[in-house]
DNA sequence: TGCCCGATTAACT
DNA sequence: GTTAATCGGGCAA
């Protein structure tokens, strides 16, 4: 089992963070699985909540690192995020999909669903099977009700766009695990490898 | 104040 | 492939 994951982890650039959380492992009340797609995102990033300046919606970005930003999307679902770089830079990482692998009939009970290679594989869904809302803006990571390991074997991680964006499309900050089943969407066959 | 758009998803045709 | 659901931010008036 991986080691927690320390405020060391988070305070570096996030651009580096986010493809080391490929493999780590999320439990939320001890539900939830391994990180297999997750984005990264700077201040100085069009695409950014935080490009814009502080609001009260983004206003933990602009906090110390090792805590999450939780936002709604779309008026509707929920997206979850983690604090990264120095307090200030206003970076982040979204989750955006998880192999579930704890507590399964917990997330499927409160999916509605069956299909486990559903069941994560969003960052909108991944929220609602952990049951993540606004409740968990503004947490410590390395604390209750949140659980997160370090992954303890080198693993290929893959890069590629990010997706749903208009701005900064050529940015390939969107990392995964190559080849899981459990990603949001697949990566081209030309996605450059990281690690 | 009002209008448009978005780090989405599921249910349509 | 298209569309509705639905809310906060940005920008024009």
């Amino acid at each position: 089992m991986g080691k927690p994951l320390t405020l060391a982890f988070f305070s570096r650039s996030v651009l580096e963070v986010a493809p080391d959380l490929i493999g780590a492992i999320l439990l939320v009340n001890g539900v939830g699985g391994r990180l297999v797609e997750v984005e990264a995102y700077r201040q100085t990033d069009p695409a950014a909540h935080s490009f814009r300046g502080p609001t009260p919606r983004n206003a933990v970005m602009f906090g110390p690192p090792g805590f999450t930003y939780v936002y709604r999307s779309y008026g509707i679902h929920w997206c979850l995020n983690f604090v990264c770089e120095p307090k200030g830079s206003a970076s982040a990482v979204l989750i955006r999909a998880i192999e579930p692998t704890a507590g399964l009939s917990v997330m499927k009970r409160r999916r509605g669903m069956d299909d486990e290679r559903l069941l994560c594989s969003g960052p909108g869904r991944l929220c609602e099977a952990l049951a993540i809302t606004h409740a968990q803006n503004g947490l410590a990571l390395n604390a209750p009700p949140f659980k997160l390991l370090a992954r303890d074997s080198p693993l290929e991680v893959v890069a590629g766009p990010r997706i749903g964006l208009t701005k900064a499309v050529d940015k390939p900050w969107r990392y995964g695990l190559k080849g899981s089943r459990f990603l949001s969407k697949p990566f081209a066959a030309t996605a450059t490898r990281v690690a």
